[in-house]
DNA sequence: GCTACAATTGAAAATGGTTTTCAATAAGTT
DNA sequence: AACTTATTGAAAACCATTTTCAATTGTAGC
């Protein structure tokens, strides 16, 4: 379900990336979170690992990130502006609202919707975007 | 499929709110288009009929639209605030990239799909959100 | 119609997250 | 070890949104 995690150092050494401190910390961060992050999360997160890291850095690292396809940009109702891992492939987020917490889970059932709404409409479907939120196990007792 | 269009003032007055001049030109731009406009586009579009409207207004009363469901808003990958009118109940949003037409559509077949995901996860899941990007009929010949 | 009161307004200032600029640093290559 | 170039953090710039505030304007009660 997951993307292997040990390779995404050397998925940016492919892609002519350097491999400096700060970088690593953010993405270590991000390879070791299953969580929808928000840039400053990330940036207390890896700075744990990188002390002088600035948050410039992480906004840069996980640009190059989402570029590489290793993370997704969430978009919440508070704000969109959070990453998490991404899966392999094209899946869907399932996010606690509470924890941040996610999970991916593929949308394969989704396919006749578009082509009967394409059909319907007229519209050439490109691309579509399916987000669900809810609590988890574990904050579910909370509340 | 739309809301009903001459009562938007009404909601509007029944939920307390004064009818000024800049309050009808940002309601009537935002009933009579059913586009996708962000807040500087409502404010172009809503100047024609009150010129010395404030940008301010519009994001005040796009805010009041908002709690009272009359728009919702639109996440896109160039930015997350847009807003259109909403439907009634629950509907998905079927977005042209070029030209920001909007078209509503329901989205019950999801129903098994979100039940699944929740028996799987263990996940209680309070909402989704759903929407789909594409061209329309008359921008598609463009492209 | 007039008055009084509270909601609403636009301008200006403040805010806050993101991006750009830039000189210094450090990775990777020779 | 030296060189080239990507990368860095700090500071400044940016820009969309929000807050503040005094002036204005709906609207309810007279």
């Amino acid at each position: 379900m997951l993307t292997n995690t040990s390779n995404w150092f050397e998925i940016m050494q492919e892609n002519g990336c350097r491999l400096t401190a700060p970088r690593r910390a953010v993405v270590e961060t991000m390879e070791g979170n299953m969580r929808a992050l928000t840039p400053v999360e990330v940036y207390d997160t890896a700075r744990k690992k990188c002390p002088g890291l600035g948050l410039v850095s992480v906004y840069r690292t996980l640009e190059k990130l989402e570029q590489l396809g290793l993370v997704q940009r969430v978009h919440q109702t508070k704000g969109c502006q959070a990453f998490v891992r991404a899966g392999d492939g094209h899946q869907h987020l399932l996010v606690c609202h509470n924890c941040g917490k996610a999970i991916l889970f593929e949308g394969d059932q989704l396919d006749p919707l578009f082509n009967s709404i394409s059909k319907e409409t007229g519209f050439q479907i490109e691309s579509h975007w399916l987000q669900v939120f809810g609590l988890c196990k574990t904050c579910r007792p909370h509340f």
